[in-house]
DNA sequence: TCTTATACATAATTCACTTAGGTATTCAAA
DNA sequence: TTTGAATACCTAAGTGAATTATGTATAAGA
């Protein structure tokens, strides 16, 4: 697992992109996507996720529909055209800082 | 410049790195390498950085020397031996999580 | 002489996390 | 059959590394 304190700042960005790759999907839906695609090496907890989707929500840039299906609840998020807009915008944010401290910390990155 | 977010827990990584690149430094100087080495993507606020080097010299990793001449004062910081072995280690970790984040994004990194 | 650069530092605040707790359903194993 | 693990949502308290805002002082240059 990774140091926790590098994640900070990350979680927006992979959030978005997910979204973005997948369509709509619930919020444990994307624990287990992430965990999937970073091979375990990224654990979102829910006391990060939960607040983080709230606020994302709140900014407009994901909506949600919450979906009943017997006693089970899901809520699905989605990206708001708004929130489309900016999944590039933050990737190439973080993917330039990338670069910037590969170079600082004179690195090659695969 | 970059979205000040990202650079939470990486920036005892780059005074590491900085320190073993280039022997004993002071406050400045390193502000000033850092500066230069991003070409000013990234700019280390001394707000930040003093408490990030007197952190590290209280965990053992940094050794100080203070340095009068004239009227002036410069405060000396280098890698004690502990600090040395750890660099490599903390700058695998980022790689590592670098990498990570790659994937997940699904990013070419240069 | 007055601004900018050099050089150190700390205090209050912010905010994205962690940790810890809570509720409830579904399913598989003991 | 009950009990634990997985599924599924959530919030609150605490942490800690930043930002922002100050403060002090010397040196150099316009």
């Amino acid at each position: 697992m990774h140091s926790p304190e590098l994640l900070k700042g990350t979680l927006q960005t992979i959030l978005l992109k997910v979204l973005k790759d997948n369509g709509k999907m619930y919020g444990y839906e994307i624990t287990q996507k992430v965990k999937e695609l970073s091979v375990a090496k990224l654990l979102l907890t829910e006391g990060a996720l939960y607040p983080a989707l709230h606020k994302l929500e709140a900014e407009g840039l994901l909506q949600t529909e919450v979906i009943h299906f017997g006693k089970r609840v899901r809520k699905y998020y989605n990206l708001t055209p708004h929130g489309n807009n900016l999944v590039k915008e933050r990737i190439t944010e973080l993917v330039d800082f990338i670069n910037t401290m590969s170079v600082v910390l004179k690195v090659k990155l695969a």
